[in-house]
DNA sequence: GGTGATGCTGACACTCAGTGCCAGTAAGTC
DNA sequence: GACTTACTGGCACTGAGTGTCAGCATCACC
């Protein structure tokens, strides 16, 4: 506990720190012009440490989401079995937005995020890896069919409902978060899942 | 026609042969470990020429999608009114995908794709443009029901047809193509629009 | 057939993201 | 106090992508 306690606690407030003010100098300059010298000028560390805390500069704005695949997949893990997959999976996303959050903040947030085609780019690719966390549990839900396409329909069925997520996400953004995601979201289920 | 002509003509040839040499390239190295150097080399032109003819190096691979968008939003467009929308969009997904191609190279092609992540992100960065552009003829076919939520349907059910198209093509590359595109497309759309 | 506008080309220099390596140093162990 | 462990800054490097400029081929016009 001790060796890694102090050096693990070090390391997470190093982390929150450098993310605040990342942050304010995207929110006030942009993302794309704001580089990684300026945020490690302003969080008084050096640029090659920078790289010791995220990988990329866009793992400042989306750091959490990797964790958030394997919340998910746990989340899944306690439904119960008989439950329609659907309900499952918009009970599994619904869950993970349980965030008080500043409001006005995570608007501009998801702004910059809909806006900067190398954020987006990110965004969609933690989205690919939650399905892959996913995925197992999904297709162990789905009945055998016997016809060597349950790995399909397992896949379809989760990627519709990470896309379902994405477009809520984004008309909240368009709306400038005016209608709550989850009413968003709730809604986006319900038109593809009821066949019209 | 004349200035037009010839410049635009060599320019097509260009880009095509430029292609050429990079697509063997990258399937006999990979995508990551080419360099932009070795592509100018092996084609016998300039660094910088190459950028007049690439935005990036994911364009080599993905250059043609941009236009596909478009194509589709066209197919679309042809499609009846009263036709059911998901019946629309799987008839323009499947009208997309007619080229006879050269199996054994286009499955490479698929691999190297989904497992590149950069090209994987760009990948989908043209299908969320495809997204934008075909959201006005799926609104416009869309029943008006006055809760506001028009375009959050649409959105979703654009975002879903496409999700299925990404899984029909992860499944159909980690099968090894030997299951018809064609038939893992119609799976997914079923498997998805049956709501169970 | 010469002339000037247009547009492609290579060369050079530059910015920025990201990585490898190394020496210095602070914290925790015995 | 000696030893290990792990963070740190500095330096050099690769690789993508952009701006600029001078040179040259092409085309339209006279």
């Amino acid at each position: 506990m001790s060796s890694e306690g102090l050096w693990s606690r070090t390391r997470r407030a190093a982390i929150e720190e450098i993310s605040e003010v990342a942050m304010s100098l995207f929110l006030e300059k942009g993302f794309d012009a704001t580089t990684i010298d300026d945020i490690a000028a302003a969080a008084g560390i050096s640029r090659r440490s920078f790289f010791r805390y995220f990988g990329t500069k866009e793992d400042i704005v989306l750091g959490n989401l990797a964790a958030e695949g394997l919340r998910a997949r746990d989340i899944l893990a306690t439904r119960p079995d008989g439950e329609p997959i659907w309900a499952s999976l918009l009970h599994v996303l619904m869950s993970l937005d349980a965030e008080p959050a500043d409001h006005d903040r995570l608007l501009k947030i998801s702004e910059m995020m809909y806006g900067t085609p190398s954020l987006r780019a990110r965004h969609v690719e933690k989205h690919l890896q939650w399905q892959a966390d996913l995925l197992p549990e999904v297709r162990r839900r789905l009945p055998e069919t016997g016809d060597g396409l349950d790995d399909l329909r397992a896949t379809a069925i989760l990627a519709t409902a990470i896309a379902c997520l994405d477009s809520a996400g984004k008309v909240w953004t368009e709306r400038r978060g005016e209608v709550p995601l989850h009413d968003l979201l709730a809604a986006a289920f319900t038109a593809v899942t009821s066949t019209s």
